[in-house]
DNA sequence: ATGACCGTTGGAAACGGA
């Protein structure tokens, strides 16, 4: 089982990017962050081979997750963070199963700047997903978490640790949270086979950030104790940053033998 | 060249992104 992560900005003026490189990678489920708007072409996915669920958002936001048309054993459990004010309209959450395992896809807030509401908001939102994934393990669910969780968990996941140190992604109460998730027993996936690499997940579209390689990670993937078991390698993708018109962030995928 | 962005909304310039 190939399960990526994508965030696209725009699914729009990204849709030609997807198909092209879902063509390559034939993952089984791809989950998208950064619709950024009411229209889905899932017509034109359908063609190139893939079902949807999405939760679209005027204008900004927006996940989906794509599967391959064979896969009959899936069905959309959520669209909305359980836990979460259920009248914020801010589209982040979808989570599936497919044959007895939960897939979260997640766009987490951002939370800059750090002296306003956005960054109480940011870690409130954080706080209600990991009372969610508490009540998994709890449940002994077997379950991965991927998307964009907007924080880099290390140093040597950004360029320059010192330039972001006293930014919303890796505030330190920012990357407490992100951190009370591994504490649950989850692991990074990309660090199970990557102790020690930099790669980049996002480079800015400003100030030449990704020529000079001035990136971060903030693209993850998390996999509960038994899912972790049966990872085979994750992968960053960075090749769709150099195409034409590119998203600022690249794809990451996991591969499981389930 | 020490940096000059991108997408949406709405129909210009503000906002969000990270």
């Amino acid at each position: 089982m190939k399960i990526s992560s994508w965030n696209v900005n725009s699914i729009k003026q990204r849709l030609d990017h997807v198909i092209k490189w879902l063509g390559e990678q034939k993952s089984d489920l791809l989950l998208l962050q950064e619709l950024k708007g009411m229209e889905f072409p899932a017509d034109a996915l359908e063609e190139a081979g893939y079902k949807s669920f999405a939760v679209p958002q005027k204008g900004r936001n927006g996940v989906a997750c794509l599967y391959k048309s064979d896969i009959t054993d899936i069905a959309l459990l959520h669209d909305h963070l359980p836990g979460h004010d259920p009248d914020d309209e801010q589209a982040r959450y979808i989570e599936v199963k497919i044959g007895d395992v939960h897939v979260i896809g997640i766009y987490a807030p951002n939370g800059n700047p750090v002296d306003t509401e956005k960054f109480d908001y940011k870690l409130s939102w954080m706080g209600t997903l990991y009372d969610h994934l508490k009540d998994l393990r709890e449940k002994r669910i077997d379950f991965v978490i991927g998307g964009d969780f907007n924080i880099i968990p290390e140093d040597k996941d950004c360029h320059d640790p010192a330039a972001w140190r006293g930014d919303a992604l890796f505030r330190p109460e920012s990357v407490s949270l992100y951190r009370s998730y591994i504490y649950l027993g989850l692991n990074d996936a990309y660090r199970i086979f990557d102790k020690s690499a930099e790669q980049y997940t996002f480079w800015d579209y400003q100030a030449g950030a990704w020529p000079r390689n001035n990136g971060i990670r903030i693209d993850h993937f998390l996999t509960s104790p038994r899912m972790t078991d049966a990872l085979l390698s994750c992968t960053i993708d960075k090749e769709p940053r150099g195409w034409d018109k590119p998203s600022d962030h690249v794809p990451v995928t996991i591969e499981l033998d389930l």
